[in-house]
RNA sequence: CGCGGGGUGGAGCAGUCUGGUAGCUCGUCGGGCUCAUAACCCGAAGGUCGCGGGUUCGAAUCCCGCCCCCGCUACCA
């Protein structure tokens, strides 16, 4: 089957921060587990790049906004890689493509009736020669950029009918309640849908960086609506020469922030509506990274987690990990570095990493680098049945947290089959040979089992473990005991995957 | 004001929808083991589940009121 899932996209007037990686993270988690499910994944991120923070920053630099946009873009584009996340495609809203495909859709909601010209009324900077909306005017009216009076005036634009589609979005929250999740942020969707609709303003007068309004070439599209199309358009032209919408659309999962989503709720299905075209499955709203002191991270407090710095000292696997593990899906949390290198010592080191280091140097001690072929231990097996069907149902869900603490508990038991068993012991007699032999073999099984449904969050220590025990199968059909058959696998040297190191990554 | 959340042993959280021995991780204390990254395992101490009232045989969980904290309240993205 086919699974489209997307993050938000990132405005280029900001730098990269923990806050998108968190985003791309848990996404990419999602999409490589689907991966793992032999499902036909198509993941997207990408950058909004119209509007006009990026063309007062520009204008204030003495650039051109493309050029601005370009030189951000990459930023956001280079982070992908440095945290492994397997996106299929970055789209710009500044490709020709997108703002093309944005034409023609919107050409459609005109077409069928859901604009009209009307009077956007706001508070107005000469100078940026652009509206300011409240919660951006400093005190006393002045223009956040500026820091000159704004003046009260008045333009016409074009509107989009959101009010008209109060019914059908009303509906749309009583029968589909997994349309948002998690449920509280369903409930304040709703909430807000309840309140009633208004119009809203669909395109800008005086302001010409956005995509232009085909109907009317004097105006560009409000960036808003613009961003929100790219999830549709990059489907056509991800692919030179292959249109993937058929394929692809619509997506499974939007996952976003909690900031944007009352635009991602209502704004966005309200607009496909008008389009004609489907509406996504699931809109999944994450939580906000919180300074370890649970307030809002802000250089000036000095609680801010440099992802950068945790990268460079403990690597890709070890931030992504930390992020889904640390903080509950959906929920805001907090983080630090004290709370990140408590996590990396007993869990990745402590728990996972010595019970590698642990089950593979038995082996090669014990049993010559051999993973001895016999049955494995039925009270073991038994603990892991259905792991991977759980684990399957949880992402379903997008519950990537859950999904990583019900996998941690297997950590954990496997740890304390070791204790259970004590193979050191069983290795001074002959006599228990058959016995050690089945230890091993369990305990074989435990930590590949472990480790394919670990993949999808730590995918590259996941595969190093699963190569050094010649078990390279990452789907999730080889994630119950014996799942590899009976031939013989041999085990090669490790070294730790997660070492502990002497530092801690520097706050910022 | 309205809307949506939250207040659970020292810290961080789960549990609340579908009432019935209050659970997890970290920390503390005691013990065991030695395969392993001085890691691992076992046990113990520690809680008026924000406050008050109600329903019930029984409430962290349902109902009412109150207190405190956070977010949103429409076009910066």
């Amino acid at each position: 089957m086919s699974f489209y899932i997307t993050t938000a996209i990132s405005y280029v007037n900001g730098v990269p921060h923990l806050g998108h990686a968190y985003e791309a993270i848990a996404t990419d988690v999602i999409a490589r587990h689907m991966r793992q499910r032999n499902e036909d994944v198509f993941f997207l991120t990408g950058t909004d790049e119209h509007g006009e923070p990026v063309a007062d920053a520009a204008k204030a630099q003495g650039m051109e906004p493309q050029a601005l946009a370009d030189q951000n873009a990459e930023r956001f584009k280079a982070l992908m890689p440095l945290l492994d996340i397997s996106n299929d495609f970055f789209i710009r809203t500044t490709d020709d493509e997108h703002m093309r495909a944005v034409q023609e859709v919107l050409q459609r909601v005109h077409d069928n009736g859901y604009t009209y010209k009307g009077v956007y009324e706001g508070w107005y900077c000469p100078r940026c020669a652009d509206f300011k909306v409240e919660n951006e005017i400093l005190e006393g009216n002045l223009c956040p950029i500026h820091e000159t009076p704004l003046t009260r005036e008045q333009e016409e634009n074009w509107f989009f009918r959101l009010s008209s589609f109060q019914d059908q979005l009303e509906r749309l929250f009583a029968e589909q309640r997994s349309f948002v999740m998690p449920l509280t942020r369903f409930n304040e969707a709703h909430a807000f849908v309840l309140s009633g609709l208004q119009d809203v303003s669909l395109s800008r007068a005086r302001m010409h960086w956005g995509v232009p309004v085909p109907w009317d070439p004097d105006q560009v599209f409000y960036v808003w609506f613009d961003a929100l199309l790219n999830y549709y358009t990059a489907l056509r032209y991800a692919r030179p020469g292959e249109d993937l919408t058929q394929r692809f659309w619509p997506a499974q999962f939007h996952i976003i922030g909690k900031d944007i989503l009352k635009f991602h709720t209502v704004f966005w299905p309200a607009m496909l509506m008008a389009a004609d075209l489907p509406l996504p499955e699931h809109v999944f709203v994450h939580g906000f990274l919180l300074g370890a002191d649970s307030r809002k991270m802000s250089k000036s407090l000095g609680n801010v987690l440099d992802p950068f710095a945790v990268l460079k000292e403990y690597g890709t696997d070890a931030l992504r990990f930390y992020l889904m593990r640390d903080v509950s899906f959906g929920a805001d949390g907090a983080v630090g570095v004290e709370s990140f290198t408590a996590r990396y010592e007993s869990e990745l080191a402590n728990e996972y990493g010595n019970l590698a280091s642990r089950t593979l140097a038995m082996i090669r001690r014990y049993r010559g680098g051999v993973i001895p072929v016999v049955e494995t231990d039925r009270s073991l097996a038994a603990e892991f049945e259905g792991l991977a069907d759980d684990v399957i149902d949880l992402i379903d869900a997008a519950e990537v947290s859950d999904a990583l603490d019900l996998i941690w508990q297997r950590v954990r038991r496997a740890n304390r089959y070791v204790e259970e068993q004590a193979p050191w012991q069983l290795a001074k007699d002959p006599d228990s040979a058959a016995d050690l032999d089945r230890v091993l073999a369990s305990l074989g099984e435990a930590v590949r089992v472990i480790s394919i449904l670990l993949s999808p969050y730590m995918p590259q220590s996941a595969q190093k473990l699963l190569g050094a025990m010649s078990a390279p199968d990452l789907r999730l059909e080889a994630a119950t005991f014996g799942a590899l058959g009976d031939g013989a696998r041999t085990v090669t040297e490790l070294p730790p995957m997660f070492p502990k190191r002497p530092t801690a990554p520097e706050a910022s």
